[in-house]
DNA sequence: TCGTTAATGATAGTAATACTATTATTTATG
DNA sequence: CATAAATAATAGTATTACTATCATTAACGA
């Protein structure tokens, strides 16, 4: 099993929690917190308690609990774009690529996935990324997040997928609008089967799980909306 | 022109805001401050200045600031509801009216929609819930709001659009599915291509408005996806 | 027109949040 | 072993998210 370290930059924290025992405990402790109370109920008074340290030497990591969350989400992305590296690197046939990729987007078969990282709960940081991810971005202050160059991680796996589809189907106008939706729209719908089941028809109760479902529905989407040129 | 007015049940609120003139100012006050500064930034006592009011009269009509924009959204999508009625009620051809319902949702020709309500902005509206709506239910809580019935405008928009495409192309199994993905989508993309322009192909800078850009692309999804059988 | 009720305003107060600052203590490093 | 760096402990401030109380005004019916 190989291990792998996520190289986040600077500008997301104001110390790199990479760099110490304490600010591990934050980045590991802070995913547990976030899956059990959400991002609302989320303090970092609560997360000192949680990890027996005091709220100022989070604040020495972090300027705000959204950084963080930003910090957690951008973790996760990169680890997505380097489970499809893993994953697809050897495969020519950009379908089974695309293929490849969207397992890996709805989470299917995670156990499989080598890439575990130490001390990260990854089906934890998941379930916290499902709920929480959307805001990250919808806030007043997008613009100057963006400047900042804190979504690069997504922009950049909304790039790299957005390649495949174009190799699989040059006509399609929109790869990157349809990238962008499919991302957006396997938490949804995963989020919705779970809490507001009439928004969908992946279902709780069924032989299949809800990840597979998921993978099901995107699947169906891509095959109808992407002629594929090749075989 | 003909006015609306929409009735929202009870649940969301202490004090049905429709009752008096305070009410009707908190909605239309809250509107205004929540497309200014945001769902963050938005408190009771700043609406309460904005309307010349105080923060506890503003808590006898909402328990607090989510409930607010719960019934907010609500109401906005009742208002899009009776806007597909008012729009399709005549159109036989369900292919004619998946457009049409198209057009509502991505906000275009707004000024042709004859459906005004006074006092309420509606443009303004669709700002605050392009970028707070899944806020709405983006929580812990989501069950218990979901309990009281408080999606139901929702559920039910879902549905109806979903019994269109069902007529459009019996074959597709996700009827629901791809409907609250387009509704998602639809406010998505409009906001990539305003802040996020490297996530989507419609552009701030074109010729055509960003609205219709987006009605463009959804019918690039709706007519690679459905197979129309009637004509 | 008076008296009652309901709605609102004015004010105050509490607990929690989102921080910042200061100093003491521990830990790592050369 | 000395020194610097990191963390803990503590305190403090402004704001938020409320709740409670009481005074004032408007509305309404007898």
């Amino acid at each position: 099993m190989s291990t792998l370290s996520i190289v986040i930059g600077d500008h997301y924290y104001t110390k790199d929690p990479q760099s110490s025992d304490l600010g591990k405990q934050i980045i590991v402790g802070s995913i547990a917190l976030l899956d059990k109370i959400g991002f609302e109920e989320f303090t970092f008074k609560k997360l000192a308690e949680q990890i027996s340290s005091t709220e100022a030497s989070i604040y020495r990591y972090f300027e705000n609990k959204h950084k963080l969350l930003v910090y957690l989400t951008t973790w996760y992305w990169s680890w997505v774009d380097y489970a499809i590296d893993y994953k697809t690197h050897f495969i020519k046939n950009s379908k089974d690529k695309l293929s490849e990729i969207l397992k890996i987007i709805c989470h299917l078969d995670v156990d499989a996935i080598v890439i575990n990282v130490p001390g990260i709960d990854v089906p934890s940081l998941r379930r916290v990324v499902v709920i929480e991810a959307d805001k990250t971005y919808l806030t007043k202050n997008v613009d100057e997040i963006n400047n900042q160059g804190l979504y690069k991680a997504f922009k950049g796996l909304c790039h790299k997928i957005a390649l495949v589809i174009q190799e699989l189907d040059g006509t399609f106008k929109y790869p990157h609008s349809i990238v962008s939706t499919i991302i957006e729209v396997t938490h949804q719908q995963a989020f919705f089967a779970q809490h507001l089941p009439s928004l969908t028809e992946i279902k709780k109760e069924a032989d299949k799980s809800i990840e597979m479902q998921v993978y099901d529905f995107l699947m169906e989407l891509v095959n109808r909306l992407l002629i594929n040129t090749q075989k």
